[in-house]
DNA sequence: AAGTAATTGCAAAAGATTTGCATTTAGAGT
DNA sequence: ACTCTAAATGCAAATCTTTTGCAATTACTT
């Protein structure tokens, strides 16, 4: 039998060891999905996209717990009820989400070094940013199209 | 005996009519609340802020979820697990939060019209861009010195 | 002053997240 | 390859957050 190794799972497992955690199959299995999907995903649908080897929410919401600790994940806040989680490899990047039908657009790019440089100097309370969130929210083209 | 007018109880009644919904006590409460806390607010501090005239749980969300409609607060997410609300009459500005402590600074202007506008233009699937959120992360002077 | 739709409180349901504990397992060390 | 241990998982229960149905109340129109 010839083991055909996946450069996917290889940089994973790496990724996982890098930051201390040990690279399980239902770690990569996440990573995978989140991978993919290629947007902000919430538990329950990450956990849908999963498919066979069913993964317990408890386990989920902890993966994304020290995920995000270690800067595997990130998470988005879209204004649903609930979190979204996307892979924190990608360069900073941001979104536009449709108020009506929830679709995700990509921002691809990130300008706001030099407004978070301004503000950091203007303020008397912090002495370094370390992270930032920037969503966008309107109507994509099919919603407006239906009035 | 004589009535004294306060002018800001006026105003917040103005301001729910104009937004066809009715003035009561409850609104006018919460609305003042908002008003003097000056900063986002999660409906739990809300109800706490009150005091006397308790409100139930459910009224409060009821109240956020049209105030919201109806632009007269604003949903603010700091990455708890639950939703902050402040007031929308303020001019649009954002926030620094304290990953330690959770200290809230604001910053009181908004420079990310450009930024808006180009991502706008830039995208295939939207056509208008109705509002956005952008949120600071950091780490607070007190906190860093206790380390 | 009366009439009505909007608002509220209460109780219950639904949804999201966290926790404790027993069991399993990845990876370090031999 | 085998052993050992801390880390990770699953399961069940607890907790926290948000929504909903319904009956009673109330702000405002006429
Ligand atoms: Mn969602
Ligand atoms: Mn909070
Ligand atoms: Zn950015
Ligand atoms: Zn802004």
């Amino acid at each position: 039998m010839i083991l055909i190794k996946d450069k996917q799972i290889d940089y994973f497992v790496t990724l996982l060891h890098k930051a201390s955690l040990k690279a399980t199959p239902t770690r990569i299995a996440v990573l995978k999905v989140l991978e993919k999907e290629h947007k902000p995903l919430s538990i329950a649908i990450l956990q849908k996209r999963i498919g066979e080897q069913k993964i317990d929410t408890a386990t989920v919401y902890r993966m994304m717990q020290s995920f995000q600790e270690k800067g595997i994940v990130r998470r988005v806040d879209l204004r649903h009820t609930h979190a979204h989680y996307e892979l924190a490899t990608r360069a900073d990047h941001h979104h536009i989400t449709c108020e009506r039908c929830g679709k995700i657009e990509d921002i691809p790019w990130c300008d706001l070094a030099p407004i978070v440089k301004k503000a950091l100097c203007q303020s008397v309370t912090f002495t370094q940013i370390t992270d930032h969130t920037f969503e966008l929210f309107g109507i994509c083209r099919s919603c407006a199209d239906e009035e």
